[in-house]
DNA sequence: TATTGTTATACTCTATAACTATA
DNA sequence: TATAGTTATAGAGTATAACAATA
């Protein structure tokens, strides 16, 4: 069947990819996880719950993650006015430097993967994937 | 930059199809580096240290999960007789039923995915994953 | 009462350092 | 001496259950 092999391709993507993630989140004490909530916060200010449904986690795991980063000056929680019982999540300035130098690398590692690709051949791969990940299926 | 919309959309990807692997896993109490585990068990018999380094884990985190796995009975530890060294990991009957259970659900859980695109499509990203992961880059 | 978030607890995952057994 | 693997230890990531504060 055509799409078993399509699967196997995406699982084998995902860990390579994952992989490249895991060692340069490392080099930052970052966790996979820790790399994605600030990837998240660049264009976001979610609060605690939304956060962890979005990544799916138990919200209490989510205050030990955003615990440890803002112990590290990444993040800040921001008390809502409007329902005092909501906590809205920020990126620092150092949290945005530290996400936008890993994202770099992570780009620069992924490069050679990349650049077996066509110009063509890479709008195509993009298109396919945003076709095969887009919400509602 | 036509490469960034590409790691973009590795990058988004790889979060997607972790996050449907993480969340079948925990159906079966596995996490992600276990069903990693069993899945390259499915067909080799590596030895502690190979086993490692394809995972890029050190050495004594490889003990510790092949000491809970065994303890399920989905492993099993063979002393290799030529260098007695040498532990060699084999999956066993049950984990090797349990790899391949949970492997469907993964298939039947990206279908949604997968059928977005028509049958060239897919064979087309096959294609593309398969030359950008294309190792020796 | 219901919701938001934190805390207490327990287990897995992970690396580093020190160790044992074998080569 | 060097290599293969385990053990001890410590910290991060995770979920469940109980809790406090607010609505």
């Amino acid at each position: 069947m055509t799409s078993d092999a399509l699967v196997d391709a995406l699982v084998r993507s995902t860990f390579q990819v994952a992989g490249v993630l895991t060692r340069i989140g490392a080099k930052y004490d970052l966790s996979l996880t820790q790399l994605r909530v600030l990837g998240l916060l660049r264009d976001r200010r979610p609060r605690m719950t939304e956060l962890a449904e979005f990544l799916g986690l138990d919200k209490s795991t989510m205050s030990g993650l955003i615990d440890r980063a803002e112990r590290r000056g990444l993040v800040a929680r921001d008390r809502n006015p409007e329902d005092r019982r909501v906590v809205d999540v920020v990126i620092t300035p150092a949290g945005l430097e530290l996400a936008e130098q890993v994202y770099d690398e992570v780009r620069r590692a992924l490069a050679p993967m990349t650049s077996r690709l066509g110009p063509e051949h890479r709008d195509q791969l993009v298109e396919l994937l945003d076709t095969a990940l887009s919400p509602s299926g």
